[in-house]
DNA sequence: TAGTGTGAATTTCTTCACAGCG
DNA sequence: CGCTGTGAAGAAATTCACACTA
């Protein structure tokens, strides 16, 4: 189920708190989800909770991890080796959850053999060894719109099977390989939306989907 | 309904191309999105369309813009010129689609004063004059998780009604406040997580919800 | 003829509500 | 008693399929 990340951000930090046990309704709290659906949720993993106390949270956190694949690290290459893909080297929130930058891509030959923040820049023609040396990496599609298409093609062509796309730009990708795109400035618009409707309340956007 | 935006980046792309119509399987296509699903949509914002023929590019975009409330301008306050930050202002993406970024504020003295890529960076002190200098504006938390809901509070506090929230920690805000959270971490498990799955196929997960 | 607009059928997601267990 | 787990009810979203028209 696509809430699971959810979940577990929010049981690392309830964890850190120092708590043991969360009832479903602490959860969903603190998650932004009814606690009925916490339940239907968590109960999709299997019978992990206890009756009239609630869930132990290590072991929901441990199920979790296994469940998400988060188990063991994955590298994550980014193509693009500007603005973008600049700050999302430095954005530690990668590192500390389990994704390391191991790379960029870029064909900018000014830049290839450059290190930045401590992320070497490659030439696309190694694409295809960095990622064989790292089963099950990530990339990241951090280039101008108008060559993310490429930019997946190379991916695709050296074996990534998932990609994240911070393009504006709707690409294409064989069978069997996942994208997601992450578009800045469509949450600014989805914003602006809601900003119209007076009608609509709090809401958390985080969301998974299809 | 939240696919607006998403169908507006797609018209926009094929209105460039020189395309004057699409029909609601075209709009599909370049969108990720069957075409039933497409006219559903479109059908709410009003008959549009001509049978036979399909729906006028231009007149869509119109149409959609002034339902999204992008007609005019919105501006956007950073909280937190540190990485993040720093290359949300340096992305073009934001100006060239109505959201000019026009200050950082932050809370470290040794920043406030300073100019990042042409943004001044401010005292959060001020963010009550900057927010009602620009009515409608966005607020973006760009923060460490630690202070994210401190910087939510101050752009409420500040009058800001529409936030979106990049730092890895769910927040709260009051009523009538709109918030829209953007974990890129958890994009990334949520990636782990298809790639196990070898039963799921190609997806674009760019979506909006409640 | 090609493609919209839309009721109706279907599927998926959410919420309710409560039996049952620690 | 408090809280889980889950069928069943209900709501929402999606898809089908077709009458209709430019």
């Amino acid at each position: 189920m696509s809430r699971l990340p959810l979940y577990l951000r929010s049981l690392v930090s309830i964890a850190a708190d120092g708590t043991g046990t969360v009832s479903s309704d602490q959860l969903g709290q603190a998650a932004g989800v009814n606690a009925a659906k916490v339940r239907k949720d968590l109960s999709y993993l299997g019978s992990y909770g206890t009756r009239g106390v609630g869930y132990d949270v290590d072991f929901l956190i441990y199920e979790m991890s296994r469940e998400l694949g988060l188990s063991r690290e994955r590298a994550v290459v980014i193509a693009g080796a500007g603005n973008l893909g600049h700050a999302l080297a430095n954005y530690r929130g990668f590192v500390d959850r389990g994704f390391p930058v191991a790379a960029f891509v870029d064909t900018d030959p000014r830049k290839v053999g450059s290190s930045i923040s401590g992320v070497p820049v490659r030439d696309v023609a190694e694409l295809g060894r960095l990622v064989a040396d790292r089963p099950g990496c990530i990339g990241i599609v951090a280039t101008p719109a108008a060559v993310a298409q490429e930019a997946v093609d190379n991916f695709v062509d050296a074996g990534v099977t998932s990609i994240l796309n911070f393009a504006p730009s709707v690409v294409a990708a064989p069978q069997g390989v996942n994208i997601r795109q992450v578009d800045l400035a469509l949450e600014l618009q989805i914003l602006s939306f809601y900003a119209q409707r007076t009608d609509i309340g709090l809401l958390d956007g985080t969301d998974a989907s299809p």
